[in-house]
Parts: structure tokens; sequence; C-alpha cells
DNA sequence: GCCAACGTTGGC
DNA sequence: GCCAACGTTGGC
């Protein structure tokens, strides 16, 4: 049971839709790092969408439902995707100002890395983020 | 719009 | 296999 962080520009496709949808396959991740992380999800492992470039937060959760498999729109066989199911609405949005403000989360890829699109978290800062989300998990 | 931090490409 | 040049992402 692991914790993923995946980020989503909310032009291209929002939480919101996801939550219209209940379900989708993540796919259009092209990053060989992301795509690594991508084959180490598994079914039961949870992530955190974050909305990149507008919005600037991470806006609710979601489940991963599917091992990785290879994208059947892509010639490339390295090209993976897994198919992710919607979680719940944050009640607090944690912006990217929050996160850099808070000492627990100073070595979260976000911070660290902000360019990569898909990363892992620990369970401290799954925690810690939940909990300045306002949520009780 | 700018720039930092990566990634990718292609000549050698 | 290096590395310079170029492209992309994403925060500011």
């Amino acid at each position: 049971m692991a914790y993923w962080i995946l980020k989503s520009e909310p032009s291209v496709y929002p939480f919101e839709r996801l939550e219209q949808e209940r379900r989708t396959v993540w796919d259009g991740v092209r990053n060989p790092q992301a795509l690594g992380y991508i084959r180490q999800m598994q079914p039961g492992d949870t992530a955190l969408i974050y909305h990149s470039n507008e919005g600037k937060e991470i806006v609710g959760t979601a489940t991963i439902i599917t091992a990785a498999y290879p994208d059947p729109a892509e010639d490339d066989d390295k090209i993976v995707v897994v198919e992710i199911e919607v979680g719940t609405r944050l009640p607090h949005p944690v912006g990217l100002a929050t996160i850099k403000a808070t000492k627990a989360l100073a070595d979260i890829g976000l911070v660290r890395q902000s360019r990569l699109s898909v990363m892992p978290a620990t369970p401290t800062q799954w925690q810690t983020l939940l909990r300045l989300a306002g949520t009780k998990a």
C-alpha cells in the first residue's frame, strides 16, 4: 500500500472531471522517472491529485484500481498507464505555498522536483497533507 | 513573460 | 557515449 501524488493541469483534466467520470485512465505521462513510479503502482494504492499551473493546490484523493499496463494508444510499450477511481474532494485544498511553509513537507517531491508529474509520498507526508486538508484519514 | 531545472536530440 | 543546443514544465 503506497501513496502517490499525481499532477494534472486543470485545463487538461481537472479533478471536477474525475468526479463526473468516477474513474479514468491516467495517461499522457512520458517522463521516464514518472513512468517508473506508475509501474510501481498497485491496486489499492491511494493518490492525491495536484492541480499544476492553475490553482497550484492539492484538491482531492483517488484510488489506484489497476496495475500499470502499456497504453494501447502508444506504439512504445514503455508508455504505461493505470486506471484510477475518484476519492474525495478535500475540505480545504492544500496550496503549494502552504506545503512550502510546512517543515514536515520540506522534502516532498512537489517542492524538490517540481517538474515531475508522478511522485511518491511518504506516510508522514501523507498524514501531514491530509491534516492540512482538514480530513481525518 | 521570464527563468530555473530538467529532458531530449543530434552531431561528433 | 559526450555534450551543446534546444525544448518543456511549472512557479513566479
